[in-house]
RNA sequence: GUGGUUGUAGCUCAGUUGGUUAGAGCACUGGUUUGUGGUACCGGGGGUCGCGGGUUCGAAUCCCGUCAUCCACCCCA
């Protein structure tokens, strides 16, 4: 049997990053609850039919698919296969695949149980998801998204609420710079009407997206690559080099779509929330409008977003928008939805690479009985039970080895405190309790252990 | 899916124009210290050099294939 291995693209967790990772995941879902938001869950897999054609093109390559048991050759279609035709004769043998994301699973879920819930429905859902993607830096084929989503509303209250849910966790996370990049489709949608592209909004919007990435030059290259005329390129090109505060940005661009309705509808949405948050005020991020943010996913029509983290070069950290008719596929009309999504992993290697993480999240036990022998070991597990009684998180060294090897134990889990019990302890019924910073022993009773250890308690 | 990079000890890596028994640091382990870790000193274990084939008297080193990895593109959390 060769090593031991796991699939390309997913990870093993230790203790030692499981409490890192359960220290994002519990400062998320502590806010996201702060705002009213509850939990759900759905199915790992999810029928083809309902994520195929949701993604594009490209998101439909990436999903995993499930093949079915049994005999499916019998059921399969023989003739796409001897056609070679892959798409076609994948579906007469797979029936299920992993969710790529949770947005679609919710819109599926609120069509499906649109009895049992009330709108404005606040749901936040916090599960991994899967992409056939080529691993890379900060890219995974199995990560965790946790997203928050409302539907059954188009008030732009929630696009407001969720700009400040992104600055609560990450400034709860200890984050200080970052970038809460916001847009609007209608815009977008405005912006290619007024250059007479309205067919290629999709090719245009992917194109301007990579302006921080390949440039002025780079995007227009590309324009030309998609067939977009000339003269609608030299009137797109403000758009790429425009910079300025919001308020400027928000006049610039309103002056160039100013003859598209829903351009001109864009530009009021992303005013009043832009106003509105002012006004309220943000505690670390910084907020910008960005008419080149424009996000591959399709089904987004009014506000989008995107969060980066400055000075690490890793993708984007958080996404999300809002979409008009997501419900409307699973047969649930003008049911408008606005949400976001954080990427706890890439948050993770983000907070990793600056030293984010408290230090006190290391060590959880606060307090090891070395092991001295039968009946010390029988005293221990007495006091033990004490402490653990009262929340005190102890263990005992399962064995009587050598100190040396007890207190190398204690010190590589980062244990504060070791409490010797031996022949002499015993006799006057007393612990001698070491600091294993500083080194320090001193002797107590168990009611004294009991006192110091609830007093140092953070 | 396209292009490139790198595979040597548990981890990070060195290994000269092909030449005897493939090295270092960290980690692990034993001792100096049989009731004291994190610092010091001495010792020890651990490697089919990713895998398969080829060239050669001789391959970790050169060639071909393959798998894995990382990076860029595409796309995205």
């Amino acid at each position: 049997m060769s090593k031991p291995s796991i699939p390309k693209g997913t990870r093993d967790f230790l203790p030692q990053v499981m409490v890192k990772r359960n220290y994002i995941f519990d400062t998320i879902k502590s806010v996201f609850q702060t705002f009213g938001y509850l939990p759900i869950e759905t199915p790992t897999m999810e029928k083809t039919e309902t994520l195929m054609g949701k993604y594009g093109e490209e998101g439909d390559r990436l999903i995993f698919k499930v093949l079915n048991s049994g005999e499916f050759l019998n059921k399969s279609n023989k003739e796409a296969f001897t056609d070679n035709n892959s798409i076609r004769f994948a579906n007469s043998i797979v029936e299920k695949a992993l969710r790529y994301d949770l947005t679609v699973p919710f819109a599926r879920f609120v069509v499906q149980n649109r009895n049992e819930i009330d709108l404005p429905f606040k749901r936040y859902q916090i599960q991994p998801v899967w992409r056939a993607d080529r691993p890379q830096r900060g890219r995974y084929r199995e990560f965790y998204q946790c997203d928050v989503d409302v539907v059954g509303s188009e008030s732009l209250l929630y696009e407001v609420e969720l700009i400040q849910i992104f600055d609560k966790v990450l400034s709860s996370l200890k984050l200080e710079d970052f970038t809460i990049k916001i847009n609007n489709r209608k815009i977008l949608s405005g912006l290619v009407e007024v250059v007479g592209e309205s067919d290629k909004l999709i090719p245009i919007t992917v194109a301007i997206d990579k302006l921080d990435k390949i440039g002025e030059e780079g995007v227009v290259k590309e324009l030309r690559e998609k067939e977009v005329s000339e003269s609608a390129i030299e009137k797109l090109k403000p758009i790429l080099t425009i910079s300025g505060s919001n308020e400027n940005l928000l006049e610039a661009v309103s002056l160039i779509v100013s003859s598209s309705e829903i351009g001109v509808k864009g530009i009021e949405e992303l005013t009043e929330v832009l106003e509105m948050v002012k006004s309220l005020g943000l505690d670390k991020a910084k907020l910008e409008f960005d008419p080149s943010l424009a996000r591959g996913l399709n089904y987004y029509t009014g506000a989008i977003f995107e969060v980066k983290a400055n000075n690490v070069n890793i993708g984007s950290i958080c996404g999300g928008g809002r979409y008009d008719d997501l419900t409307s596929i699973f047969g649930m009309k003008d049911l408008s939805g606005v949400g976001v999504s954080f990427g706890a992993d890439r948050i993770f290697d983000v907070l990793e690479e600056l030293d984010l993480f408290p230090k006190e999240l290391l060590s959880s036990t606060q307090l090891m009985f070395a092991n001295f022998g039968k009946l010390e070991a029988k005293q221990s597990m007495k006091w033990l039970k004490e402490l653990r009684a009262h929340g005190i998180p102890s263990e005992i060294y399962p064995d009587n080895s050598k100190m040396k090897k007890q207190m190398t134990y204690a010190n590589n889990k980062n244990i504060p405190f070791v409490a010797l019990v031996g022949e002499n302890e015993l006799a006057n019924n007393s612990i001698t309790l070491k600091n294993m910073e500083t080194g320090d022993q001193n002797s107590y009773t168990i009611k004294e252990l009991v006192i110091f250890f609830n007093a140092t308690r953070f």
